[in-house]
RNA sequence: GCGCCCGUAGCUCAGUUGGAUAGAGCACCAGCCUUCUAAGCUGGCGGUCGCAGGUUCGACUCCUGCCGGGCGCGCCA
């Protein structure tokens, strides 16, 4: 509809411009918004306004020539000028009418639009490090991350859902180390557990299967692992070195093939799980990616030779360098270090490489707010090797802060203190989840108050939705005992009987669906699906509270049937993009 | 110190690429179940849109400066 009138409109201006009443090439485009005050009509239009000072024309006095130049259409009754300049659009209640009927015959497919024309996307979120479960601040980024995906395919998008797994870092080999210590002691082995190893419940449930399949096979003595090792904090030595020393005696002590064995097995049962935990809560992905296959291809030192042939790259103090301040960085880079082991950003910028390689036309990647910093190196570096910066998106979305009895909790996965969200989607369910997760913009800042998700969770907007759709198919069941049948033909042919405000207010809500979902994927906003749906569901409800739908009169009650079979259908496929069930009854 | 994000009702947040009278939920107050599910509906209370300038027909929205909060500034990932 709104389409519609745009093209009214603009072949309006071409009109003008064909008899040299408006000058061409004034490069405005037209926009029609939804007007906020019925008094306003349905659409306006603020194009008079926004020419008016390049034409030299009064705003009024211009758009009273637009509006004579308005090809006829069937769907408007009344178009007129207000305010400053504003055309104001009436339509027909025919107009709005046929959504219903659109909407009865599309039902699943209702509200998708080719906006993407088939474009290629991909969209790539959470990639936690798998060195421990997922925590709620990851949760946010997962529920933000599926919806976007969603809501772009259904908007003519080709959306490649995808997970990086940062299997090759440095995190991971403390994850193996810790494991290994946990197995050690249940080996009996007797030693002080390092400060900066990873301390939480699941390191010794890895660790006991590690001990249950192997017995004492990978058992060395504690004397000899921590024999003149550099020591650690509580010691007085430094942590972070007490432990990259205690990593190269494990990997030493152990061999490469058996400390990899212990490494794949912490990989393996954390990777599980958290695919397992994404899976239960209708996050799926279409490839998870692995940082260590990306390396052992060769893709880091392609990307290297790449940025060594673009000329931005140097030596110094032992190290490679990338200079991404020739693109705007604060600093330059690392790529190679001195002990000649390349950086986590070599890595990045060969997986960013790959996947503009890889066909996308877009990339997006969803981080958290706390790598905000990272996002000018890897652009940098797609500039200097000749690809567009343009393609890549970085949507940073700011961590949820947890409160819990009104103090806040950290979240850390190194200490093992922090609420995971299989802890939350089992308090609060994973509709109510991945509900409230979308509710706010990403970069809005999340206060998540845990005792409020728990003890109040049927205040939480997903029920109000849920609702809606359950009272209509309650109607139905109602129908039945009191031997009324539906039938939709009749109702389709008798759709000017809804007359009444709140008919024509849903139904005025129900024909935005595809305007909200294409704004939703452009902006890559799913909040506004959300809020949408918390609005169409208030119609519903006034709806359902001022006028009864099984009335005697058969065209009346048939009608008033499809409009709310289309309410329904709505709902179900605004839902199901969110990753939220439709019960058929609470 | 520099950079990014945020600041809207008591609380949590929307505000449709600058539009007409700034909205919702929660909380609070008053009503509505012999009629399709009261997880609902109706009405009320509640605001210097952080502060001060600027841009223009028009600013919560854009620009500048300040104030306040979050995050980041490694040869970690």
């Amino acid at each position: 509809m709104k389409h519609h009138i745009e093209n009214l409109i603009t072949s309006a201006l071409a009109g003008l411009e064909a008899t040299g009443a408006l000058p061409s090439g004034h490069g405005a485009t037209v926009t029609v918004d939804h007007t906020k005050s019925k008094e306003h009509g349905d659409f306006a239009c603020n194009i008079a306004l926004v020419l008016a000072k390049q034409v030299r024309a009064k705003p009024r006095e211009l758009a009273e020539k637009i509006i004579k130049a308005l090809p006829a259409s069937g769907k408007i009754t009344k178009v007129e000028i207000a305010g400053p300049g504003f055309i104001n659009f009436f339509l027909s209640p025919s107009a709005y009418h046929s959504v219903v009927r659109d909407i009865l015959e599309k039902r699943g497919t209702f509200g998708h639009s080719r906006m993407g024309a088939g474009r290629k996307v991909q969209v790539e979120f959470v990639s936690a490090n798998p060195t421990g479960p997922l925590h709620v601040g990851h949760g946010r980024g997962a529920a933000y991350g599926a919806t976007l995906a969603n809501l772009l395919d259904k908007v003519g998008y080709q959306v490649h859902r995808e997970y990086y797994i940062n299997d090759a870092g440095r995190q991971m080999d403390i994850l193996a180390t810790s494991v290994w210590l946990r197995y050690l002691e249940l080996c009996g082995e007797k030693f002080d557990f390092p400060v900066n190893g990873y301390k939480g419940d699941y390191v010794y449930d890895i660790g006991a299967t590690l001990h249950r399949e192997n017995g004492d096979k990978y058992r060395q003595a504690a004397g000899k692992i921590f024999e003149d090792l550099l020591p650690d904090e509580p010691q007085g030595g430094d942590k972070e070195t007490h432990i990259d020393a205690l990593i190269e005696r494990a990997k030493s002590l152990l061999g490469t093939a058996n400390y990899r064995k212990v490494f794949d097995l912490g990989l393996k049962v954390i990777l599980d799980d958290i695919r397992q935990d994404l899976e239960e809560f209708g996050v799926n992905y279409d490839q998870w990616y692995s940082e260590r296959a990306l390396v052992e291809s060769g893709a880091a030192d392609r990307a290297i030779a790449r940025l060594k042939k673009s000329g931005h790259v140097y030596e110094k103090d032992g190290a490679l360098w990338f200079r991404s301040t020739d693109y705007g960085d604060e600093k330059d880079r690392v790529l190679v270090r001195e002990n000649g082991q390349k950086t986590y950003f070599a890595h990045d910028i060969a997986y960013h490489m790959d996947k503009l390689e890889r066909g996308n036309d877009q990339v997006i990647d969803i981080w958290g707010a706390d790598h905000h910093g990272y996002v000018p190196r890897i652009k940098a570096a797609l500039a200097a090797i000749g690809d567009n910066p343009e393609r890549l998106h970085v949507l940073l979305v700011q961590f949820a802060i947890l409160y819990q009895g009104g103090e806040r909790m950290q979240m850390s996965t190194r200490s093992g203190e922090f609420v995971t969200l299989r802890e939350l989607r089992d308090e609060v369910g994973n509709d109510a989840a991945r509900f409230f997760y979308v509710l706010r913009r990403c970069e809005q800042h999340m206060d998540f108050d845990l005792d409020l998700a728990k003890s109040q969770s049927n205040d939480n907007p997903v029920f109000y939705v849920q609702y809606a759709h359950a009272r209509i198919h309650s109607v139905f069941r109602q129908m039945q005992e009191k031997g009324f049948q539906h039938d939709p033909a009749n109702g389709d042919r008798h759709l000017v009987r809804l007359t009444e405000t709140h008919e024509i207010t849903l139904i005025q809500r129900l024909a935005r669906y595809p305007d909200i979902l294409e704004a939703a994927a452009r902006d890559h906003e799913p909040h506004q699906l959300a809020y949408y749906l918390r609005e169409l569901a208030y119609d519903f409800h006034t709806y359902y509270g001022t006028h009864t739908f099984l009335v005697d009169d058969p065209a009346l009650r048939d009608a008033r049937l499809n409009l709310i079979v289309a309410t329904r259908q709505v709902i179900a496929n605004g839902l199901q993009l969110l990753g939220v069930s439709a019960p058929e009854s609470m």
